[in-house]
RNA sequence: GCGCCCAUAGCUCAGCUGGAUAGAGCGACGGUUUGCGGAACCGUAGGUCAGAGGUUCGAGUCCUCUUGGGCGCACCA
């Protein structure tokens, strides 16, 4: 729809140019924007007045200049007018928009995909926490948005891949093992002090006792670093499918789970140190090995092999993403916690390092969330294992609004989570406000098939019955949703679609009041209920890229 | 000390590449239904866009500084 605008508006340029009126050096970049006020017009642009400055012409005159040509194509535009300081209003041709109407109609659920992507391949990475507890809240977000992107990016013509990297290895595994392997000695009944460094939540207890269960006290007098290997497996491999297991309940699904320790094991961490080295990024000093970022971006060099001969998690790191750009991604998306700032730079020297080119790495940072219940601060503390579990919050509020209320906020904001609000199922919610406009039309639909009037063919509608404002309107609206989805997903903006959805159901539930959907006139009603069906449609794509249900019937 | 993010209505936040009179939800106050879902709709009040400079036809948006908050500055992962 725009971008028929934005080619006349390009022509009537060109023509200008031909006749001499402006001399386009350098060439403009043509915008075409919704005003503000709807009696303005459906469309404008604000070209005249950026040309203002280059063609040494006042504003209202350049648009003058292009007055005739932007009126040369009336099945297109119905009226142009000049406005402002030299804004240009159009407001389309009703045909035109009946038309546009109907092929999105006819896309159905698929309305709103675009091929912006460019079919770029995209790794996507997200969540990746450590296997050494259960998800928290945080990660929730995380999860929930990187879904959403991954959706919304699909929606966009990129072809994405979804994967989890499970640190696996190193320290942490160690004292995770050791953790239970201690709760076990304990809850059978031995002596033995718990140091403050080790896990201690509740739910290493937990799989202590199932270890109980199921081998009684077998693994109390074996040879303590046998034991503790078995604890460490054990341990690490209950909580990852507790990971699991969360993330497929909050409905998140990964392409791959990638390991580290597979880098270690076939030697690809030694194999990116040497690859680096033989650029000459990596030297060694004091005895350990560094990698020359401060070369690059970072504002000093770091660490790779400590001089003890093991390797950082930084290493790992590094191994990490060469085998992403080995295994042939175009643009290497990391989703990480607003904490890891401090880490965005050195990762930017690797993958400049490794040569990766420019703009194919980038960095999404999570801003943190802080619960509350009814205004009060929930207080979360990981040292004392005493958080809230993503698990929590789902049990406690359901998928839909916690994905919601995740997804509502500019990731680079943070989020305030109140979860007697996300509950709570009144007016003050906005999932529900959305849902139980789809849910509304759904009951037209039934109302309609009651009094004898089933869908019919979207063919024999006679669109010339939507003729009120508020029919062109809501088409408006409606017609905005593929490109909304375009441009969310290549600034990687997911709240946007929650806030387009506020909108336009707005919109609905305002014309729901003013316009008499079902009536006694069968043509009327069949064209009103098409319409319906689209904004039922855009509800309906919306909500499911961002992962949340659109139901028939609340 | 250095760096990243943030600051917009009483509260929680939108504001896309600078554009017309700065918006929404909630909260407050007032109204709407004997016809399709009132989980809705309409209206009123509420703002020095943290502050100060600058860039320009035009700044909530860009630049500099100040203030206030969050986070990070490991041979941890």
């Amino acid at each position: 729809m725009k971008q028929s605008l934005k080619e006349l508006v390009c022509l009537a340029l060109e023509e200008a140019k031909t006749q001499g009126h402006l001399t386009l050096d350098p060439p403009p970049e043509v915008v075409i924007e919704e005003p503000k006020d709807e009696t303005m017009g459906d469309f404008a642009t604000t070209v005249a007045m950026s040309l203002a400055k280059s063609e040494k012409k006042n504003p209202r005159k350049i648009a003058e200049s292009l007055l005739d040509s932007l009126k040369s194509r009336p099945e297109l535009v119905a009226e142009v007018e000049i406005a402002g300081p030299g804004f240009i209003n159009f407001r389309l041709a009703r045909g035109f928009m009946r038309q546009q109407f109907m092929d999105a109609v006819n896309q159905g659920e698929r309305f709103g995909r675009s091929e912006v992507g460019k079919r770029t391949r995209v790794l996507l990475e997200f969540v990746s926490a450590n296997p050494t507890g259960p998800l928290h809240v945080g990660h929730g977000r995380g999860a929930a948005v990187g879904d959403c992107l991954s959706r919304l990016m699909d929606w966009a013509g990129f072809d994405v891949s979804k994967e989890y990297y499970i640190n696996d290895v190193g320290n942490q595994m160690n004292n995770l093992g050791r953790s239970t392997q201690l709760r076990y000695q304990q809850e059978l009944g031995r002596k033995v002090t718990f140091p403050d460094d080790l896990y201690q939540g509740d739910y290493i207890n937990d799989i202590a006792r199932t270890v109980i269960e199921k081998d009684g006290d077998r693994h109390l007098n074996s040879d303590d670093e046998d034991s503790l290997g078995f604890f460490r497996k054990i341990t690490s491999d209950t909580i990852l499918d507790g990971i699991k297991n969360d993330l497929k309940q909050f409905r998140v699904e990964y392409d791959q789970w990638f390991s580290e320790q597979t880098l270690h094991e076939s030697n690809k961490v030694e194999g990116a140190i040497a690859w680096l080295r033989d650029k000459g990024h990596v030297y060694d000093k004091d005895g350990a090995t560094w990698l020359k970022s401060s070369a690059f971006k970072d504002e000093k060099d770091r660490v790779v092999v400590k001089q003890g001969g093991e390797k950082t998690y930084f290493c790992a790191d590094i191994a990490y993403h060469q085998q992403k750009i080995e295994r042939g991604y175009d643009v290497i998306l990391d989703l990480w916690g607003a904490d890891h700032h401090g880490y965005v730079a050195r990762m930017e020297a690797v993958l400049e390092a490794l040569e990766h080119g420019d703009g194919g790495f980038q960095v999404l940072l999570i801003q943190f969330v802080s619960l509350k219940r009814g205004g009060e601060k929930v207080q979360m503390s990981t040292r004392s294992g005493k958080f809230v579990t993503l698990a929590d919050v789902v049990n406690e509020v359901g998928v839909d609004a916690t994905r919601f209320f995740f997804l509502m906020r500019s990731s680079d904001s943070h989020l305030d989570f109140d979860l007697e609000l996300a509950k709570s199922e009144t007016q003050e919610n906005p999932v529900y406000y959305i849902q139980y406009a789809h849910a509304r039309i759904c009951s037209l639909f039934r109302t309609a098939e009651e009094n004898g009037m089933p869908p019919c063919d979207a063919n024999s509608v006679n669109l010339g019955r939507l003729d009120q404002e508020e029919d062109f309107s809501l088409i408006k609206k409606c017609l905005l949703f593929p490109e909304l989805i375009g441009k969310s997903a290549l600034s990687r903006e997911v709240h946007r679609i929650s806030y387009f959805l506020q909108e336009l159901v707005a919109q609905f539930h305002r014309y729901y009041s003013v316009h008499r959907v079902v009536s006694e006139d069968q043509e009327l009603t069949q064209a009103r209920l098409l319409l319906l069906e689209l904004v039922r449609s855009v509800i309906a794509n919306g909500l499911k890229i961002m992962g949340v249900s659109a139901p028939e019937k609340m």
